[in-house]
DNA sequence: CCCATCATGTAAGGCGTTACATGATTAC
DNA sequence: GTAATCATGTAACGCCTTACATGATGGG
């Protein structure tokens, strides 16, 4: 099962981390679709730290707080690679606009247009955001390539690479698909209309 | 919100249901994205009947355990028209397989390979019966129209009517959209491994 | 005869969220 | 100077899930 604990040893096995790095990538992703809370990222860094899959080394600084650097080891290595070799588990998808939708015949034209406007709007933008994501490559405006996980230009193989990238065109489609949807209801909704109307 | 308790509100706006019918309902439905568990569905109903937004009929029977017919009031109507016009809530998915895709680079071709097919056969599997249903408009072997909500057959409108089977239509395109991903993956990964082995 | 379905409810526990708590540093 | 970021942790709470608990009816 992929759980957070998993997530966090995926993390690790890239490069050695702080638990507010770890916080950051996950609040930062939505792939990785927790919140990133300090009660679960702290609290799972001290499990795996107890069942001895991360290593942990402290580092005091004479400037800030001191920090506690986590490392996988040895065995957090084996631990996720069977979680990788595991069934796949499938999508969720919790979409409350549907069943807001279930019901909306009691509205009357305009207040559902204006509903499925706004959401036509939303997804309009996530598409574009995530576009520019992509096809800025990740590179931050200072020319910085951003360290958000999966970055396909931090990519350690090729084949990497080519998974990182169709896990940001997944993202992309599914947006894309919604606002393809909306578009549909919306002109069937309207051609309906006009049949009544004539 | 679209909370499970607006979800009750909303099957009880279509007819009156006991506890059971409603539990039913959400357990038979995916879009309906809570378990349907007990607990959750019997605990609603009471705080949904203490606020007086639904009515309880109870029917004693001489056969078989006593059933509490539930009706949607006046005052409930009010609340559900409230939500229905609240702004709508963006989906949100939980996709743990990309998770595990994201680290996958540490097996080997074959391993990548079967995960992947599970996943993509997991997917054809679900269009396949998704649209059944949906060819079947809903119609149970038997002949009798199959009472799952947002059944398009059972719609009061012919604007219900729409809305109902782009909901269905909703979800088959999700499923489409993943099985097509799935595949292209498969195939950048092939062709990425055909061209190195050159 | 046994299992599935009808029908209602409660208990225990896990996971995840927001909010609380502290304190230093850096950038504007 | 003040807001954001760095950095770690705890507390309280709510939602949801599985499991427990009971008992009748009807079909194979």
């Amino acid at each position: 099962m992929i759980t957070i604990e998993f997530t966090i040893l995926g993390l690790l096995s890239v490069r050695p981390m702080t638990g507010y790095d770890i916080k950051k990538m996950i609040t930062g992703s939505s792939v990785l679709y927790w919140s990133g809370n300090n009660n679960q990222v702290y609290t799972s860094l001290g499990k795996l730290h107890q069942k001895e899959w991360v290593t942990q080394e402290i580092e005091l600084r004479t400037t800030g707080p001191s920090r506690k650097i986590y490392s996988i080891s040895k065995k957090g290595q084996e631990e996720l690679k069977k979680t990788l070799l595991s069934e796949p588990e499938f999508p969720q998808l919790i979409h409350p606009f549907l069943i807001q939708l279930a019901w909306a015949d009691q509205l009357d034209e305009d207040e559902i247009s204006t509903l499925l406007a706004k959401y036509e709007e939303e997804m309009q933008l996530q598409v574009s955001m995530l576009q520019i994501m992509a096809q800025q490559n990740n590179i931050a405006p200072s020319g910085k390539i951003r360290d958000s996980y999966i970055n396909p230009l931090l990519a350690r193989t090729s084949r990497e690479a080519i998974i990182w990238t169709k896990i940001q065109e997944n993202w992309i489609a599914f947006y894309q698909n919604e606002l393809k949807w909306v578009r549909e209801l919306r002109y069937a909704l309207n051609y309906a209309q006009e049949g009544k109307e004539k």
